[in-house]
This record gives C-alpha cells, sequence and structure tokens, in this order.
RNA sequence: GGGCAACUAGCUCAGCUGGUCAGAGCGCCUCCCUUACAAGGAGGAGGUCAGAGGUUCGAACCCUCUGUUGCCCA
C-alpha cells in the first residue's frame, strides 16, 4: 500500500467552523490514490470478502438525491465498515449504457444539427457519435460519486456496453436460447411512437387522464337481425382493425346474439358476435370490439378465438393501406376524421368524457401504441421458480421483509419479458436469419459470426437489427463485472456478493432478473442480502424532472458538504420507508458535524498543552489503573456506544445507528464528559489521564463516525495521529479497524447517570426559582447520600457549586426520580411552592400505584420473564422512596 | 379488481419483529456570548401512539374490522 502523505489541507484545517470545500477532495483523491478502496490484490486463506456492486446509474444522467442516499449512504457506510472490520471489501463500480434513453438524448442533440435517423445517417454513424457522447458523460458520473466520498475500487471499472461486456452478453444470449428460454414470437408489444421501439410491460406507466368516449353502433350483416348493437370505445380509428365483437359469456343481454353478424363501419367487414370471460359487462354496453393488433386484451381474446390480426396503425403512428379513406393519416388525425364520418352515417350514438388510466412510456410519456411484431422474448416461468425459492428458503435475504411479498406476488405472476428494442444503441442480437430458407440462426457460444446458412448453405444471411433490453445486460452485472463468461480470480474470489442496495422501485426491473439469471449462470444467488431503501421526497413530494422538483446532491455537497449530505439523508431512515429531506435536516447534520469537529478541536487542544500526557501511550490506548470516575464512566459508555454501534449496523439499521451515534456524541461526550473533563485538566493529579481518556474516546468515536461521515472523521483523525501512534500504526481511517467493544461497568454507569440527573434537577429548580446563573450554589450532601467522592466532584463542577459532605441547614430540600436521599442546596431563594409538591407527589404516587398494580396483578410474578420482574421490583423500591421523600417535604413546607 | 405499506408531539420522522419507549431533530417558551462549538450551552411546555373490538400477566408493537393516505401490479 503507496504510504503517501496525507494532504496538508486536512493536517492543517483549523478553523472554528469544519469548512467541508477545504478538505473533501484532498481526501478523497489521496484514499484513491492510496488504494484504499481496492481490495488486497492476493486473496489470503480463509479471508472473510464483502463484495458489492454498484446499482448501475444510466450514463447519461446526473446523480439524483435517491442516488445520494443509497450510494453516500447504505452502501458506502457499508463498504466502509466492512472494510474497517478487515474484510477484503470490493465495491465495484460501473455505468450503465441506458439503451433507449442514451439514444434519445444523443438524436436529440444531432437533431438540432438536422441529423437523424431519417435523414440517412448510418447505423455505423450514429454509433460513432454515441460512444463520443458516452466518453464525455461518463466522467461526470464519476466525479458526482467522488463528491459524495463513495470509496468504490476505480481500479475496477465497468461500463456495460463495453467489448468484454458485449462478449458476455452475446454468451448468455445464446446459452438462454440453446436452454430454450428464448424464443422469437410474432405478439402484441408496447410501441413507443418517440422512440420508435418497443419495450417491454414495466416499463409502461399508468397516467389518470380524460378522454372522449365514443358509443358506436354497428349495424347488422346481411342476414343477421336483432337489437341495436353498440360498442364503446375511446379509439375509433381502431375501429378499421375490428375483427370481432365481443361479450360476456353470462350477460344476459347479448347470449341470444352470439354468433350473428356485423358490419364494421366504414370497411363493412362481416365479423362476428363472440363471447369471452375477459369481457367487463359494466364497460359501455358489456359489448367489446375486439382489435387484436391493436389492444392487448383484444389481442389475448383473439387467440383464444383464432381471430386475424389486423393491422391500420404503422410504426409511425400514420395509418396503414387497410384503414381505406383514412390511409396516410397520423392516429390522431385519423380519429378525428373516423368520428365525422362515424357521425355522418348515423353510426355514432353519443360521446361522453372518461376518466381512465392510459399506459405510456416511462421513458418519454408517449402514449403506448400496441402493435404486434416479431420480438425476442424470454420464458420467465423455469427462471423465476428458483428465483423465488431462493428467497424463500433464504439464500437471498430481503430487507425490509415486506418487500418480499411484494416479490412473491411479481414472480408469481410472471409474464414473458420482451427483449428486442429496434434501437441502435445496445447490446446486438447475435442471431441471422436465411434470406433463402428462412432458418433462424444462432451461433454456438464463442463461434463466430456465421457466414452460411447451416440448412442450405446460402451465404445470403441478414442479422437481426435489433438490440436487446437494457436490462438484459444489467441482470448479468453481478457477474459481467468479475470478468465472466471467463473464469476469473476475481470471479472465484467475490462471487457471489453479499450484498445489493437500491430503491424498492427497481425490485423487478432489476434486483429479481438478477437473482434468476445469477442462479441460471453461476448456480448460485448472485447476493446474500437485498437491502431495498425509499423514494427520498422534499417538500411532501416525490422528486421527478416533470415536477421540476429534482434537487442535485452536487450543489447540496457544495452548500453543506458530503458528510452533511449522507448524514441527513440516512438519519432516522427506516428500511424501505420513503424520506423526506429538509433543509432542517441538513442544518441538524451540518452541525453535529461541526459538534463532532468542536469535540475533536477541544481535545487536540488539551493533547499540544500537555504532550507529556500522552508518554509511551498510543493515542488509541485505553487508559488504564486508578481513573477518576468521569473517566471510566465515559470509558464504559464509550464500549457500549462500540457495541451498539456494531449491533445496528449488523442489523442493517443504518437510521437508528446515525441516531444513536448523534445522541451518544452530542449528550454524552459533548455535553457530560467534555465538560467534566475540564475539572480534569485543573487537577494534577488527574490530567494526564484525563487527556488520555480524551484521546482515546475521541478516537473510537472517530472509528464508528467514519462509515457515515468519512471526511470530518478522517479529517480529526489525521490530526490527532500525527507526531503520536496508534497501537496499530494507522494512517487512515479509510484502512483502520473497527472498535472491538471491550468490558463495560453498568455499575458505575448507573451511579453516575444519577449523578447526572442530580445535576439536571438542580438545574431545573436553580431555573423554576430564576437563581441568577451567576449564584454560587452550596450543594449539602448528607451522610446517606449514595455519591461516591468523584461523583460529588463531578456534580459540583457541572453546576459551579461548592459540594460539602455534611447537611445544610435551610435552603432546599430535593427529591427527584429514582433516588432515595435527599440533597441540600443553599440559596438565597425560597422553596418550592406547596402546590408543585403536591403535584409532584400526586404524580409519584400514581407510578407508585402503577407498579404496585403490576405485582398484585395475577400471573406477572410467575409468568414474566425473571429479569423482567427483577427490574420491576427495583423500579417499586424506588418509587417508595420517592413517595416517601416528598411526603416528607411536604410535611416540612408548611 | 389484486398486492404492499403508512397513520406516533405544531412539522419531519425513529421506536431494532409484545416488558417504562412514549423518543429525536426542527419549531415554540425561559435563561445564558461560561476561553471546543451562538452552526453553541442550560432548563421547559407539547402526544389517551387514526378509531373500535380481541389475544396476553402485560400492546404503539400480535389478530379482526373500520376510516384516511400513498405506492405497485392487472
Amino acid at each position: 500500500m503507496a504510504k503517501r502523505e496525507a494532504p496538508r489541507s486536512a493536517l492543517e484545517h483549523n478553523e472554528k467552523n469544519f469548512r467541508p470545500s477545504a478538505v473533501e477532495k484532498d481526501l478523497y483523491d489521496w484514499w484513491d490514490r492510496s488504494g484504499f478502496f481496492t481490495p488486497p490484490a492476493e486473496a489470503t486463506p480463509g479471508e472473510k470478502t464483502f463484495v458489492m456492486m454498484l446499482p448501475l446509474p444510466n450514463v447519461t444522467g446526473d446523480l439524483h438525491l435517491g442516488h445520494a442516499l443509497g450510494f453516500g449512504g447504505y452502501e458506502d457506510i457499508m463498504a466502509r465498515w466492512h472494510r474497517m472490520l478487515g474484510d477484503a471489501t470490493l465495491w465495484m463500480p460501473g455505468t450503465d449504457h441506458a439503451g433507449i434513453i442514451a439514444q434519445i438524448v444523443v438524436e436529440k442533440e444531432l437533431a438540432k444539427e438536422g441529423v437523424g435517423r431519417d435523414t440517412g445517417l448510418t447505423r455505423e454513424q450514429f454509433l460513432a457519435e454515441m460512444w463520443k457522447w458516452m466518453d464525455f458523460y461518463r466522467p461526470r458520473i464519476e466525479q458526482q460519486l467522488r463528491m459524495l466520498g463513495c470509496s468504490l475500487d476505480w481500479s475496477r471499472p465497468n461500463f456495460t456496453m463495453e467489448r468484454s461486456k458485449q462478449r458476455a452478453v452475446r454468451a448468455h444470449f445464446i446459452r438462454l436460447y440453446k436452454a430454450g428460454l428464448l424464443y422469437r414470437a410474432d405478439r402484441i408489444v408496447h410501441w413507443c411512437l418517440t422512440c420508435r421501439t418497443t419495450y417491454s410491460d414495466l416499463e409502461v406507466k399508468h397516467v389518470d387522464r380524460t378522454d372522449t368516449l365514443y358509443y358506436v353502433r354497428y349495424p347488422w350483416a346481411e342476414g343477421s337481425s336483432g337489437p341495436d348493437v353498440v360498442i364503446a370505445t375511446t379509439r375509433p380509428e381502431t375501429i378499421l382493425a375490428d375483427v370481432a365483437v365481443a361479450t360476456h359469456p353470462d350477460d344476459e343481454r347479448w347470449k341470444p346474439l352470439v354468433g350473428r353478424d356485423l358490419l364494421v363501419p366504414v370497411v363493412e367487414r362481416r365479423v362476428k358476435v363472440i363471447a369471452d370471460e375477459a369481457v367487463d359487462p359494466a364497460f359501455g354496453t358489456g359489448a367489446l370490439k375486439i382489435t387484436p393488433g391493436h389492444d392487448q386484451t383484444d389481442f389475448e381474446i383473439g387467440q383464444r378465438h383464432h381471430l386475424p390480426v389486423l393491422t391500420v396503425i404503422g410504426k409511425d403512428g400514420r395509418m396503414l393501406a387497410g384503414a381505406g379513406p383514412f390511409a396516410g393519416l397520423d392516429r390522431d388525425r385519423a380519429r378525428k376524421d373516423m368520428v365525422e364520418r362515424l357521425r355522418r352515417d348515423g353510426l355514432l350514438v353519443k360521446e361522453e368524457p372518461i376518466f381512465h388510466a392510459v399506459g405510456v412510456h416511462d421513458r418519454c410519456d408517449t402514449v403506448d401504441e400496441p402493435l404486434v411484431m416479431p420480438q425476442w422474448w424470454v420464458r420467465m416461468k423455469p427462471l423465476a421458480d428458483p428465483a423465488m425459492a431462493a428467497v424463500r428458503d433464504g439464500r437471498v435475504r430481503i430487507v425490509p421483509e415486506f418487500q418480499e411479498r411484494v416479490y412473491f406476488n411479481w414472480m408469481e405472476n410472471i409474464r414473458d419479458w420482451a427483449v428486442s428494442r429496434q434501437i441502435w444503441w445496445g447490446h446486438e442480437i447475435p442471431v441471422w436469419y436465411c434470406r433463402d430458407c428462412s432458418e433462424t440462426i444462432v451461433p454456438d457460444e464463442g463461434a463466430p459470426d456465421p457466414a452460411r446458412c447451416p440448412k442450405c448453405r446460402s451465404d445470403d444471411l441478414r442479422k437481426d437489427p435489433d438490440v436487446l433490453d437494457t436490462w438484459f445486460s444489467s441482470a448479468l452485472w453481478p457477474f459481467t463485472t468479475l470478468g465472466w463468461p471467463d473464469r476469473t480470480p476475481d470471479l472465484a474470489r467475490f462471487y457471489p456478493g453479499s450484498m445489493l442496495e437500491t430503491g424498492y422501485d427497481i425490485l423487478f426491473f432489476w434486483v429479481a432478473r438478477m437473482i434468476a439469471m445469477g442462479l441460471f449462470e453461476m448456480g448460485d444467488v448472485p447476493f446474500r442480502a437485498v437491502y431495498l431503501h425509499g423514494l427520498v421526497r422534499t417538500g411532501g413530494e416525490k422528486m421527478s424532472k416533470s415536477k421540476g422538483n429534482v434537487v442535485s446532491p452536487v450543489g447540496l455537497v457544495e452548500e453543506w458538504g458530503a458528510d452533511a449530505l449522507r448524514f441527513a439523508l440516512v438519519l432516522d431512515t427506516a428500511p424501505g420507508m420513503d424520506t423526506e429531506l429538509s433543509e432542517a435536516k441538513l442544518v441538524n447534520a451540518r452541525n453535529f458535524g461541526n459538534k463532532l469537529w468542536n469535540i475533536g478541536r477541544f481535545v487536540l487542544r488539551q493533547l499540544e498543552a500537555y504532550p507529556d500526557a500522552l508518554a509511551g501511550h498510543a493515542a488509541d490506548e485505553p487508559p488504564m489503573g486508578d481513573l477518576h470516575e468521569a473517566e471510566r464512566w465515559i470509558l464504559s459508555r464509550t464500549e457500549y456506544a462500540v457495541a451498539e454501534s456494531t449491533r445496528l449496523l449488523e442489523g442493517y439499521l443504518f437510521g437508528e445507528y446515525t441516531h444513536f451515534l448523534q445522541q451518544f456524541t452530542w449528550s454524552e461526550l459533548a455535553d457530560a464528559y467534555v465538560e467534566m473533563s475540564k475539572a480534569g485538566m485543573r487537577d494534577e493529579g488527574r490530567r494526564a489521564s484525563t487527556v488520555r481518556t480524551l484521546a482515546y474516546v475521541l478516537d473510537r468515536v472517530l472509528r464508528l463516525l467514519h462509515p457515515i461521515m468519512p471526511f470530518i472523521t478522517e479529517t480529526l483523525a489525521l490530526q490527532l495521529w500525527q507526531g503520536r501512534r496508534t497501537l496499530a500504526d494507522d494512517v487512515s481511517l479509510v484502512v483502520s479497524r473497527w472498535p472491538i467493544a471491550a468490558a463495560r461497568d453498568v455499575r458505575l454507569e448507573v451511579g453516575f447517570a444519577e449523578a447526572l440527573q442530580l445535576v439536571k434537577a438542580i438545574r431545573n429548580l436553580r431555573q423554576e426559582k430564576a437563581i441568577d446563573h451567576r449564584a454560587r450554589l452550596t450543594l449539602y450532601m448528607g451522610p446517606n447520600s449514595p455519591f461516591s467522592p468523584d461523583q460529588r466532584e463531578a456534580v459540583g463542577h457541572l453546576l459551579g457549586a461548592e459540594v460539602r459532605n455534611e447537611r445544610g441547614e435551610g435552603g432546599e430540600r430535593l427529591a427527584f426520580a429514582g433516588s432515595d436521599y435527599s440533597v441540600r442546596f443553599q440559596t438565597e431563594f425560597v422553596g418550592p411552592a406547596r402546590d408543585e409538591l403536591e403535584a409532584a407527589l400526586t404524580a409519584a404516587r400514581d407510578s407508585l400505584r402503577r407498579s404496585e398494580e403490576l405485582f398484585t396483578r395475577a400471573g406477572f410474578a410467575e409468568k414474566a420473564p425473571k429479569a423482567v420482574v427483577e427490574k420491576e421490583r427495583a423500579r417499586l423500591q424506588e418509587r417508595r422512596a420517592q413517595v416517601r421523600l416528598l411526603e416528607e417535604q411536604l410535611a416540612r413546607s408548611t
């Protein structure tokens, strides 16, 4: 490992407020160049690995706050934590070629220059342009990830369209095909008129809107008759492709008419009235026009009834020859003309507004145009079954657990996956068709492109012009990034991965498919755990480009610092729950960072003032020997913090982890111990151990917080360690060791908590009585006080009070929760008012009553766990004492 | 129509799968520029944990029903 000098900017940063921009870039570059983010080159026997793939962002996009939460939050926490645990940690970066989106972006740019698919631009020319854009975009995403502090292994870059990945996708396609899991079929698919490609079911988004519902009468054909047949449709232009009228088999209104012939308006085609379960009798009149060429449901009904498929709308959205008088018009114009024609012919019965869901392409919001065309399909059922089993039997754990039910619900109703896309930017489909004998040719794995037809020996072959769905290649991400289909050392060492972290919104698109394909290709799951995070909202709304409320993480990092953004995003989040990012949260996070910064500055100042304190000791060496109880207290609390942080991270409880450390650092370390340490600094006998305690505790806290706040913690650690040593000769927090919790002194913790409670009670009384804050207090603690001399001293220091070990005369007698002793302090002020004492007594009696009830209740003592009973019994004693104390106090207060 | 989830202090949310857990931050009120931090310190007020039943010695946490909101899938 390169031992580069830590950046001076971090070593010398010493402003009153932490300034992220002063250190972030230098630190990140230093980490990266030092190779800290790369796992050891050689695997050691029995090594533990931690492997996580970055959910590949779109190469043409910018990172959004969801990425910032996932990447800069949960994922980097896990990566940094595991690295500190000593695991060979690999967090794999990479970007996605983003098929349709990228093509749209580049096409738009080219269109500005008047160049496009319509104007003779060849595929080769277009792809050359595409690659130029890729080279422009890719560094942008990388730069943004670096700004967030993501500890990715940049020595292993990945891009879904690079040559090695193309080879992998081709191999995968062929393997699926040979396994009978890929087939080509003419089926109805979603067609986007804007992107001019098909897309899968998952990429259809439903939006509610108001349209017109047209009621159209279909005349009876010669030889048939009956009551008027009226159908309802929002798409009258598709009437031209109608091949039947369907009704529900149980619909009494229509039963007698099934089998008779109708005439399709305008084109006057003879079609039958049929009966099918799929018809909703409650919609319109209960009669449904059947257009297999232009509607998903109709297509399925048509298949069941062996109806022909007629097509009247082309891929360009214009009416085809079959549309008769409307041929050549675009679909919107044709609709208007069709309505006019129907009206003229007296077939338009009525029109009414309808509020319904319309399918649109989720990439461009263009209304879906279902068309029938040949497509490659992945047979999903045989792939889904093992993928479900893997989750069911725990080989893959999904966090939060409830998302498993969502996963199963989708997988159980899985439909085949249309993977051909009629665009140029993407993975080519390794299939050729013989122009002479129509043979479909799929080469063997590893074989070159075919030159002639194996069946008829013709050399007139046509390559499938389509490319594959982007998700087809991303599904292979967990192993193509490791070199598959080659059996590389990385693949052997790092597959399967440990964890996948991503948003719940791509559970189906990506997670489910990765599990399926991992099992198919590798025979093992791609990761052991899936952590699904929620969406980041702002102002109560989901962020979206159309709403224009997308907040850039880049801007927020510049304004608040990466640590603050990361902390604000993760704090108080729960797995799978959406979260709100507000300025208030950012302020809080920044302020917390600043608090930590100033704790650090305080400790460093003491170390500089008393350089001998550490003589012979490492900065992170726990002070031993005969310590003041204040020191022993914070040391014990620190061990608790280590244990608790570790436990929370092990349970993926990231929100709790940040919350806990904020509480611990702020209220226990800063507010309580740092204040107490100031007394230690003044006491020559205690000074050295106080300084060492400060150094040790700061070191621990920096390690614990490093996964979420890498920059502030590293800056302080470098300064803390500079010119001193640590037990492991650490050079950077990134590659330092996560602390192991040592034994606590729980009894001492409880005693000290009591003392701190006393401090609070006295401060409260002082405030209530409006005692001047400068007033010198004298605190009398009688012989029955449970406080040790050290605790008395600490209390006195925190209150700025003189403590006397004797009963005082006059003054206030004080009782507070959880104590059965009394304390007096003398001031010139009168005691609490009688009514306050009475209120306190009432409350105390109430608590006591509840405690007593617990024990008189049948079953509690027998059925509750022993530990709980003991705890409650102790609480009962405390409450009795409390009540007694207040009663005495009240009696004296006349 | 099917599925999933949320409903906890004025606001944003935690509460780790039943034993003081009724919490945090922000906001609010009072006091304080005490030499780490005013991006700070000290204290305080605020909630019958959506509603109704049930299980249990014990429920914000489990079960049932109801209401409201959101998301996903057809």
